[in-house]
DNA sequence: ATGGCTTCATAGTGAAGA
């Protein structure tokens, strides 16, 4: 089984590069997130014929998640229960015995704004699900885009982003607090080259210079960890012509 | 250098992303 996650930034934009990219591919589960889009102009049509089914949350401008997968998906829940949001940026549904949790976590935008606040709180809130949602699933992964860099070696100029959005110590002990319900991130599973990233500015030629972040990431349950056996991010996808600045990031699961 | 690029939105001295 593989599963992926990517935010596309605009799956209106992104759609012909979503399907080329699952024909290559062929994952199981594929996350997106920023799709920007309501549900009623959800390509259904299109990815039904490339093979995928597909459950989504979206709404017009920002945000927006769904998650594509080939086999059926059961139980969906769209949003953590509980917690009052406008914004789309939660969708979780069992595919093939696994919990399968998209999100796309809030930028925060700067330690200093009221987003950073939100942000704070709504991982307080989706780490507080989770824990419930492990027990009823054990076997879970949570996919997307977290916007937060969980190391120095996950940003490619540590000391400029030092106290910094998606850097910052709060933030850092909020992505710990995951990994503390009993969860690890797939991708430090294997030996990976050093400057690995998920996200590049589109200025300044960053993707070029390789000036990025990995904030985007797969972490998955302890269940699931002996079934890993391979993660990594595809830098081909942002290679692309009109690229997401984020690329898609990969695990292989036995 | 608080810029730079891209998207969606509207026609803004734009907003937001990360």
């Amino acid at each position: 089984m593989k599963i992926a996650t990517w935010n596309v930034n605009s799956l209106k934009v992104r759609l012909p590069q979503v399907l080329e990219w699952l024909a290559q591919n062929q994952p199981d589960v594929l996350c997106l997130q920023e799709t920007k889009q309501e549900d009623k102009n959800f390509p259904h049509a299109e990815l039904n014929a490339a093979g995928y089914q597909a459950s989504f949350s979206g709404q017009k401008t920002y945000n927006g998640v769904a998650i594509l997968s080939l086999a059926p998906q059961q139980n969906v829940q769209v949003g953590i229960p509980g917690l009052v949001d406008e914004q789309k940026r939660v969708l979780a549904a069992t595919v093939n015995g696994v919990r399968i949790v998209n999100v796309y976590i809030p930028n925060g935008q700067s330690i200093d704004s009221d987003k950073y606040q939100y942000k704070l709180a709504w991982l307080k809130a989706l780490t507080a699900w989770l824990e419930a949602e492990l027990k009823t699933y054990p076997q879970l992964a949570l996919l997307g885009d977290y916007n937060i860099a969980p190391e120095d070696r996950d940003v490619h100029d540590p000391q400029a982003w030092a106290g910094q959005v998606l850097c910052s110590e709060p933030e850092r002990a909020a992505f710990q607090a995951l990994i503390k319900l009993g969860l690890q991130d797939s991708f430090r599973l294997f030996e990976q080259a050093e400057k690995s990233f998920s996200w590049w500015d589109y200025r300044m030629n960053a993707f070029r210079r390789n000036l990025g972040l990995r904030i985007d990431h797969i972490v998955v349950s302890a269940a699931l960890i002996p079934a890993c056996k391979a993660a990594r991010i595809d830098k081909e996808a942002r290679k692309a012509e009109r690229p997401s600045d984020h690329a898609p990031v990969v695990l292989e699961l036995e």
